[in-house]
DNA sequence: ACCAACGTACGATGTTCGTCGTACGACGAA
DNA sequence: TTCGTCGTACGACGAACATCGTACGTTGGT
């Protein structure tokens, strides 16, 4: 029996649920940032192969955090646990917002 | 002798040191995020007349974060003290991002 | 000179947050 | 079946946070 069946489906907000402050709030952490510009490079990833340093407990503390927000969608595939950015639905709520963010986020690493 | 040279003067960071993972700590707050909403609407305004409901000491508060991190800046006049809103000193350092989330704000407020 | 108004600084308090280690469950391969 | 891998859940811990009350300094008017 696959596990979506034996365990609790993860918790995805439907767009009209999202709040844009806890979208801030999941956005202002380092981690969580660099987890979200790596997804606009690749549609999607697995859980282990984000470019960032912190034990695996916490970065599943991280992904919770994007996940109840909208930021991003998760879903179940053997034993791997695939991520992608929630664009399309973060677009529609708040249209521009996600794009502005990472694109400034971006420059901001480029420059100092 | 005038305030303005008997105490430390307020910190407001040069748009080269904004930190955009500051700005958006800043802006999660609803408290904060009213502040911001009320300063778009008024170009200047003074601490007392914001439609919060917190004690003064938690205003001074919420204005010295959203100050740290570029969102406001606040001149001594007097016994008042006026805030106003970096939006220029905003857009160019990080283009987009400001108007995108007031904006994405207000809809939200008036779509529950 | 006095006093009320404005806003701050400081300390306290309860909560949230980021981090980790450990234990565990599910899956895939040998 | 046995074992290693992937990721989670839980508890713990220190730091940061939002909030407030109180005391205080400055200012402007009486």
């Amino acid at each position: 029996m696959p596990r979506s069946q034996r365990r609790p489906a993860l918790i995805h907000p439907e767009p009209d649920e999202f709040d844009l402050l806890d979208v801030l709030h999941a956005l202002s952490d380092p981690t969580r940032m660099t987890i979200v510009q790596t997804l606009r490079a690749a549609p999607e990833r697995a859980c282990g192969t984000f470019p960032v340093e912190v034990a695996p407990s916490t970065l599943t503390h991280h992904f919770r955090v994007l996940r109840e927000a909208g930021v991003i969608r998760q879903r179940e595939d053997g034993n791997r646990r695939w991520t992608a950015l929630r664009g399309e639905d973060l677009e529609t709520r708040f249209p521009g917002v996600l794009d502005a963010i990472v694109t400034a986020y971006e420059s901001e690493l480029t420059r100092p």
